[in-house]
DNA sequence: TTGCTCCTCACGTCACGTGAGGTGGC
DNA sequence: TTGCTCCTCACGTCACGTGAGGTGGC
């Protein structure tokens, strides 16, 4: 599989794909300075994809996915540790407060145009 | 006011009113090399803070500021366009799903842990 | 010869953090 | 002389975007 038949599989661009491998995330079999996925790093193009769903930066998603075990458990979230999971679940519960209260005050701004237009 | 005090007053670091100077947000007066800050920093180190808790960029925020005007409309989200709100509402909103489903998918996790601990 | 895909630098972006090395006035 | 506050570079961080300039095989 190419690097662009990778890129349009996940939805990335071919830099993403480049810069993951640079951070040691993913390992593609080189054929000269040709890339080639396989097998194994779609497990860990799909691992990686998760974890950032999940808020965490990729640093984390490195010690999570390890040197090599990719295959392993596969499953990401079977890697967590329940307190990095309840540290995590906080700390993007307080992104949501900011994000609702910015959305609240929006809102008010909003309707207090339309009174005021009317 | 001195830089120093002007940082503890909006609880950022000296770093970040010097940055936002560099940015052209704001103008302190200088004697020698010292920054001194006046009642019209103050107010516009407040929209800018105000801005940024609406969730907009520094480079939306100098266009909502613009170069002078400041104590004319003290009040950021007087300047905003209708438009521009409903669009930052539909931003935010967009985050908020992301960062919701995260949480759920850690809940989810996390008690399917402490099930399979029980 | 022309296109297409791929490659490697390497600088740019965003909003600052973090030293390094130096200065002024009590 | 010692501390404290302030200053100006300037590189580092995060996760890539965006060219520039070049290569290989159909």
């Amino acid at each position: 599989m190419t690097i662009s038949q990778m890129a349009r599989l996940y939805g990335v661009s071919l830099r993403t794909l480049r810069f993951y491998e640079d951070r040691g995330l993913i390992k593609p079999r080189r054929e000269g300075s040709a890339r080639y996925y396989r097998s194994a790093d779609r497990t860990r193009m799909g691992m990686i994809l998760r974890g950032k769903k999940l808020g965490f930066t990729l640093s984390e998603i490195t010690d999570l996915i390890g040197g090599r075990g990719a295959s392993e458990t596969p499953d990401i979230e079977e890697r967590l540790q329940p307190q990095q999971i309840a540290n995590q679940i906080g700390h993007l519960e307080r992104q949501r407060e900011e994000i609702d209260s910015a959305i609240e005050r929006l809102r008010a701004t909003h309707s207090r145009l339309s009174r005021d237009a009317a």
